[in-house]
DNA sequence: GTCTATACGCGGATAGAC
DNA sequence: GTCTATCCGCGTATAGAC
């Protein structure tokens, strides 16, 4: 077969199915020949649509980071609600998809949805008063909490194998081989919790913040 | 050359360099070609010291966690002042080596240090008070930030091509290109924020939790 | 513009000689 | 314990068929 009438392959089509590959079998499935047999298409046919193997994982990544609802940043809504529902759907999101997170951990780069991202949170820092600064801390330290809970499950780190946690080594880790079966209740709880207590603590802060600014007009 | 009469090469010496190489260069220039030219030494001999790459890279990680400081898990330590050196001293540790955390970050596997690490944490907490429940989410979460925050420079993931940000595509987003300027401050500033934020809104639950306790006699 | 065939160099890993 | 020789799969460049 040389040029079918119909295009066998779109970026659509290529994006779904590397996302898939990713997704069942990690990363390092995703190979060139790979998924082109995945597509029943030889090898090389991929170049006609993506330069180079990254900027095809650069449109995969991107394609999750699509997920994110972000329809909570509008003006006038209370930032810690905002921020509370979206670092939900933001680990939704990665949760789905953990294979593709240490990618997508390393930064917004020039991928449209994580940038529209980036300034949805920042702009509704900075419109409830939070100084520039301060907003853009907050953004960072939000985007470490929900990455690091994403990038893999806490409870399946620790090997099931009983035999390894003797009491000599470890003598708290008794029970550790056990994690796994709560897995997915104990990384959500652990999520929560943190989501929770860094609200918290950041809403002590805004206070502080909010009080400062009152007293000497204004910060920056 | 056949078998020299002192060994070449010792498991000391290759995780040394594999750590400098993967520090320099990242996880993609770590190969075992290059790592045993590196050490003036033919490809395959790597494998009389290790079994597979894997096993290598896991024990350069480990390498790694070794320089966590856990000295501040004295018995009867108070858990925030612990939690917040120990959070510094992991950060700290995994900062100086970015690019092996999205290798660590999968948990602790069977590495040995990891499991130490794992095993102070929750024994401080369980020991000052915290409910065993609490207490593995507590540590899971203190993971969750440390890893994200070590992950990657949040500043360095903005490229700085001043014309990238239209105002029309990220209304908020004007002076990212200068992120990287200030990079190191952004990154440290946000990890510390992040701390102490975690850690008031945690002793608010201590709180909450020590006094539920009190009244209804012993929680689990 | 979309596909196939072929080819190059580099990756991890093994076998066997010394 | 180290070498050399070798295998196979990878990313991808190039050439040519339609």
């Amino acid at each position: 077969m040389a040029r079918p009438r119909t295009p066998l392959l779109s970026r659509e089509r290529i994006i779904t199915a590397a996302l898939r590959l990713v997704d069942a079998e990690g990363l390092d499935a995703l190979s060139t020949r790979r998924l082109a047999t995945e597509l029943s298409v030889s090898g090389p046919s991929l170049y006609n649509h993506f330069g180079t193997k990254d900027e095809l994982l650069d449109a995969v990544v991107d394609s999750v980071m699509g997920e994110v609802d972000l329809s909570m940043f509008t003006p006038g809504a209370p930032w810690p609600e905002a921020l509370r529902a979206w670092a939900r759907s933001y680990r939704a999101a990665l949760a789905a998809h953990p294979n593709v997170v240490p990618v997508l951990a390393q930064g917004p780069g020039r991928r449209p949805n994580a940038l529209r991202l980036a300034d949805a949170v920042f702009g509704c820092l900075v419109e409830s008063g939070w100084p520039r600064g301060q907003a853009t801390r907050i953004g960072a330290l939000m985007r470490y909490f929900v990455t690091g809970s994403a990038l893999a499950s806490f409870a399946a780190g620790f090997p099931e194998d009983a035999g390894l946690y003797d009491a000599a080594d470890y003598p708290h880790l008794g029970e550790a081989h056990r994690l796994a079966e709560h897995r997915g209740a104990i990384d959500e709880g652990a999520f929560e919790t943190g989501l929770e207590a860094l609200l918290d603590g950041l809403a002590l802060r805004f206070e502080r913040t909010a009080e400062g600014a009152r007293r000497a007009g204004g910060d920056r």
